[in-house]
DNA sequence: ATCGTAAATATTGTATACAATCAATAGCTG
DNA sequence: CAGCTATTGATTGTATACAATATTTACGAT
């Protein structure tokens, strides 16, 4: 049958580039965003423009000025402690909420994307490093079938990755996190809570100590 | 000079107004939305209006189905334990990073909403009771000054007052809930963490124990 | 030269027109 | 009558045109 390729309307196409485009660092805090250039751009109208920049306001990637312009949402440093902590109080509950056998339905993404992390930590791409690190705790969160815990993350998640790129991706203590997934992975399959939730207090704290 | 009064856009106003269509129960889940129809009623075109429902859409209040239409967020019975879940965590983060400072600094509008429950309490307006409810948190959230925090408790709570239009506003704890508030107040400007974090807790389980 | 004001310029906000897609109905075929 | 196909109708998606507002530039007064 006919109808091959057409799904997604530019709209999303646009929201989708853009975000990306914030979470990779390509467009950084701060920077301002013009509806005529990004339309140009992309070789579209306006229309889809604007509600791909009103979406992501809405989920907190841009900030919009009313009738004068919209950025890209500016993370402070002041921020670091508060996004942590949320966080932590999320990471917490989606381990709490891990059955040994919700893991072990998803354990071949999961033991991957753990790979994944090594692999780029061995080759030096600390930027690729920190997707898949994002990647899997989403994973994670995913597992527990909570969608609201989900939802909730997932926002918080992009803050987390604009906070990495603001801080040049510097963390000294990357290597030693990305090497604890494996640990975790093990401590949930055996539904061991407590060095489960110890070994994920431990990942997230030292995800905030660079600088 | 002049330039009184306009300062909002008509999709903000839009906006705005549908949100609490939603979150009052005038519009309940599942309702589908008609892009002309509310444009008509609000006598504006349908250019803000499907800026509006996106906006909406990206807030968790509206699940948009491509191409064909959009309809009022539907809350499953199921998701009642996942989001009261979630709102505990945040909770008990909440009462974590507040100090009596913070609360001393807030007491007025705090003690305002607390009392605004027990009087809609006394005069049997459940509705306005949950309205008010809703507030006291929030205000509790704002006071911890975590915007990351405000943030996420901000869309579960949206979700907490569906859920709670759902079940048809009973809950045969709410004047026990109600009445928790004030020894909260208390708990927390005394710094007694202990007793904060326990009587915060009784309050959010207590929340979804109907039905 | 600096400050304030006014014209010019650019950008956003909204309405409208048209195109594309989906849902429903009617009609045809077996 | 069931089931498929085609046509109609309604709704969304996008482009464009215009209106309103904000920013910038130019200019004159002190």
């Amino acid at each position: 049958m006919p109808n091959p390729i057409k799904k997604e309307s530019l709209s999303d196409r646009v929201y989708a580039t853009i975000k990306r485009q914030i979470l990779s660092g390509e467009l950084s805090g701060g920077m301002l965003i013009s509806e005529e250039h990004l339309a140009s751009q992309f070789g579209v109208s306006r229309t889809p423009i604007r509600e791909a920049i009103r979406r992501l306001s809405e989920y907190g990637l841009v900030i919009i000025k009313p009738r004068s312009y919209a950025m890209v949402y500016e993370v402070d440093d002041k921020e670091v402690q508060d996004i942590a902590q949320v966080r932590l109080a999320l990471e917490e509950l989606t381990v709490r909420s891990l059955t040994p056998e919700a893991v072990e339905r998803d354990i071949e993404t999961l033991s991957r994307l753990a790979a994944d992390c090594q692999y780029y930590m061995s080759v030096g791409n600390r930027a690729e490093v920190f997707v898949k690190d994002s990647e899997f705790h989403l994973e994670l969160v995913r597992c527990t079938g909570n969608r609201a815990l989900y939802d909730a993350y997932e926002r918080l998640d992009a803050k987390v990755q604009l906070l990495r790129i603001a801080q040049n991706l510097n963390n000294d203590d990357l290597p030693r996190i990305i090497s604890q997934h494996p640990s975790l992975i093990d401590a949930l399959k055996k539904g061991d809570m407590e060095l489960s939730t110890a070994l994920m207090r431990e990942h997230v704290i030292h995800s905030y100590l660079s600088r």
